[in-house]
RNA sequence: GCGCCUGUAGCUCAGUCGGUAGAGCAGCGGACUUUUAAUCCGUUGGUCGUGGGUUCGAGUCCCACCGGGCGCACCA
């Protein structure tokens, strides 16, 4: 055991032998946070007490300032800090002993009144306090915080605790899914929940974890997208249903990929791609002005804005426009294949990995500003409706803001004819090397020969929009927990060892 | 998977040409009854990520391995 934790295991000792145990403590009586007196005493006059009004405040202590016969402390709860002020002559020779043992780390619940210290501070004169948690372990430095990413990342509930713009982060992060909720639960959808673990894990091009059913004695796999099942409740006459879940792709992690991530999905029948494109702006709009009050904010060191409408450009003017590429070029297989070859891009092992291959390093870096590119070429679009006028394109967009990729809708394929061609398709290019592509699903199949309205659906990764909206560059500072590597001496599998028991 | 960078006290960081490990904060002891990165005096604390190698001598040079970060590849 470290001589730090010794020291305060020492505390803890000292304390309990002046009968309090801040172990036992259960609950505190909190009637005030500390932004909350922050701004009702915003006035209160030069040394003034506000004597007559008394409120109890509770959090983590973290700075002590002792000075002979009075301790200030900073508490902090989840609003902000507020100082504490004991003083030996009011609080008695015992419970200033007690508050002497009070250290960086440790919970307390103070009850008094709020003044106003001679430098000029917002203060609770504290007339009686608890002990009611004890930090065991030492804090990280007051000044610099954690700067060391992986012990961030591992033991966050330490960043979050020292770093307050980690807590902010977050709290942002809640509120823009419980606004997105809020939003779309007013246009009359229902939020539902589909099954994580699956047989066959369609709706997106993407390697799945794979785990196992000791009851069925059957091998699953984790889903990657909810697309498939939200479409089978369309076809059920729900009509409207979203869901916000945690998706799972076996993929590379880095800036912008977590294994598991959240993404919102959307349904609605009756809608097309157009109604879905203006929701999508408006949601997006909306979110804008929920966390910064304005539709235009900082991005790096871009200035995005939300205003609605959004750009719009076709797929293939995009290429036209920033490539000088035409339809035949793209559409063609053999002539996108060696498209690739001409930009200096690895090989490809199908059409529509070559696309967009050729869509990110040609028009993605012009995508700054929020921007829907619409008709993707069907090769693309196995789930999407073709174009009525141009059946090689589907009425499929996404959205792209400072050259992200922010969402993914098209009006669903309803005819189960034309799905079956496409899963065949897949077959064939599953079989040609792209390991990414999933066995059909032959049962959404049936689902839809039972007949779905027409019906348009979306696609959000909600952690980059936490991004886009937050500032941060990396999906990591928008995740609580993301994924790890265990330590060494975590790493072992329970059961392969079962620990011996006593 | 490949490349570059990185790992030194609880935290943030120094450590020169290879010569026997340092600061600030935290901690510990003391002073201080309005401080706020409190201050002042004193002081403890290190398998230098792990394992090898070179060398009279390695935190420092070489090799391998283990974390982490960034870039590339893959993907949303």
């Amino acid at each position: 055991m470290s001589e730090l934790v010794a020291a305060r295991r020492a505390r803890l000792a000292a304390l309990r032998e002046r009968g309090v145990d801040p172990f036992t403590a259960t609950r505190y009586d909190v009637t005030a946070h500390a932004a909350d007196l922050a701004a009702k005493y915003a006035d209160l006059g030069e040394q003034g007490r506000a004597e007559s009004e008394t409120w109890s405040l509770a959090g983590r202590i973290m700075a002590v300032r002792g000075q002979g016969g009075v301790i200030f402390f900073d508490l902090h709860d989840r609003t902000g800090r507020f100082q504490l002020f004991v003083r030996k002559n009011d609080a008695g020779e015992d419970a200033f002993a007690i508050a002497k043992q009070i250290e960086r780390g440790d919970i307390v619940g103070a009850t008094g009144f709020v003044f106003r210290t001679k430098a000029g501070d917002l203060s609770l004169y504290v007339q009686s306090f608890e002990v009611i948690g004890k930090s065991l372990q030492p804090l990280p430095d007051k000044w610099h915080g954690l700067q060391d990413k992986e012990k961030r990342y591992r033991r966050r509930y330490v960043d979050l605790t020292v770093n307050p713009h980690v807590r902010d982060v977050m709290i942002l992060r809640s509120k823009i899914i419980s606004e997105m909720r809020r939003f779309i639960d007013a246009q009359g959808f229902f939020e539902v929940e589909t099954p994580v673990l699956l047989s066959i894990a369609g709706g997106a091009s993407a390697r799945p974890f794979l785990t196992h059913s000791n009851a069925l004695d059957i091998p699953l796999k984790l889903r990657i997208a909810t697309e498939l099942y939200l479409k089978r409740l369309i076809v059920g006459g729900m009509e409207r249903v979203y869901e916000i879940g945690r998706t799972f792709r076996n993929e590379g992690i880095d800036q912008t990929h977590n294994p598991e991530f959240t993404m919102l999905e959307l349904y609605a029948a009756f809608w097309d791609v157009e109604d879905m494109m203006r929701f999508n702006e408006e949601l997006m709009a909306h979110l804008a002005r929920t966390v910064h009050g304005s539709e235009t904010f900082l991005h790096g060191e871009e200035v995005i804005s939300f205003a609605t409408p959004f750009r719009r450009i076709g797929y293939l003017e995009a290429f036209k426009e920033y490539g000088g590429l035409e339809r035949e070029q793209l559409l063609d297989p053999d002539s996108a294949l060696r498209l690739l070859r001409d930009y200096g891009i690895p090989e490809s092992p199908t059409h529509a990995h070559a696309l967009d291959k050729l869509f990110e390093r040609i028009v993605e870096p012009h995508l700054l500003q929020p921007t829907f590119v619409y008709g993707y070429p069907v090769v693309l679009s196995p789930l999407a409706k073709r174009m009525k006028d141009d059946p090689e394109l589907t009425q499929r967009y996404e959205l792209f803001a400072a050259h992200m990729e922010l969402s993914n809708a098209f009006t669903e394929l309803n005819d189960p004819d034309d799905q079956r061609k496409r899963f065949e398709l897949q077959i064939a290019e599953r079989a040609a090397g792209d390991d990414e592509i999933p066995p059909p699903d032959w049962d959404f199949v049936t689902a839809l020969e039972y007949g779905m309205p027409p019906t348009a659906g979306i696609g959000i990764g909600v952690d980059r929009l936490v991004m886009m909206l937050t500032n941060n560059a990396s999906i990591r500072d928008v995740l609580l927990f993301p994924l790890q590597r265990p330590l060494p001496e975590n790493a072992r599998d329970e059961d392969e060892e079962p620990a011996p028991t006593a």
